[in-house]
DNA sequence: AAGTACCACAACCGCCACCGT
DNA sequence: CACGGTGGCGGTTGTGGTACT
């Protein structure tokens, strides 16, 4: 594509997983903020500015992923109409999404109505329909991977600390408590793949337990599923 | 089947405000 | 007060994908 080290010595273009897992590093260590260190801290060659923007983009723990949901939008709309253009104002009042996130989707959806409108609104609606679902997909799959980045760097984390298994039990009652489907998923499927089945019935069984706490029978059949 | 239009999203750029020295 | 570093913000571009013609 082209991209690759430039001038400064600073790479451009598309992260790599292993930049975002140094990047994901340096902030578990130093915290967010003084960009311009990660570099010199973690060995990433990247400007603070870019780190600054993936990580506020991309990696941080608490966006939320997925479809701008008919309230959100709603909310977008009528924050527009009061403070304009001003993304990062709007953004606080939609937690877990981001001023970048809003300004595609407006841009996308709103900023062209005018001609959007001279369309025929059927045949727009169907396409538009058809669109997110292969989006939504598309989306889950992307998903799937990052969790995955996680799975690995808190395993990473656990190797070097003996009790892995209670680690993962723990996780788990927290992620099932917090609705996070996606990782806990993801967790139970990545830690499968570097341990023995006996550590992996127990961390199902783990969660099956959760059942009567929690009332999430369907959620945990779906999980089930999707995992064989 | 090929070319084009369109969309969503990630990433970059330039400007500016703030802060410490 | 001036200056440089840093980070926040809004605008813009590039890319990869599907839908349409």
């Amino acid at each position: 594509m082209g991209w690759d080290v430039i001038g400064g010595g600073w790479r451009k273009g598309p992260w790599t997983a292993e930049e975002d897992r140094l990047l994901i590093q340096y902030v578990k260590l130093h915290g967010e903020g003084r960009w311009n260190n990660v570099s010199r801290l973690v060995g990433l060659k990247r400007n603070g500015k870019s780190c600054r923007l993936r990580w506020v983009n991309y990696l941080r723990p608490d966006l939320k992923r997925g479809q701008i949901t008919p309230h959100e939008e709603s909310i977008i709309l009528e924050l527009h109409a009061r403070w304009g253009n001003r993304w990062s104002t709007i953004a606080r009042s939609l937690p877990g999404r981001t001023d970048n996130e809003i300004k595609n989707y407006w841009r996308t959806h709103f900023k062209k109505k005018g001609e959007a409108s001279s369309e025929n609104p059927e045949k727009r609606r169907a396409h538009l329909l058809r669109r997110q679902q292969f989006q939504l997909q598309q989306r889950e799959k992307q998903e799937d991977q990052i969790n995955m980045k996680k799975v690995i760097s808190l395993l990473d984390e656990s190797e070097n600390s003996v009790p892995t298994l209670a680690q993962m039990k723990q996780e788990i009652i927290y992620r099932n408590a917090s609705d996070d489907l996606g990782f806990l998923y993801s967790m139970i499927n990545g830690y499968a793949t570097g341990h023995d089945a006996s550590s992996e019935d127990i961390l199902w069984e783990c969660l099956w337990n959760l059942d009567d706490f929690h009332g999430n029978i369907a959620k945990q059949q779906t999980l089930v599923a999707n995992f064989h």
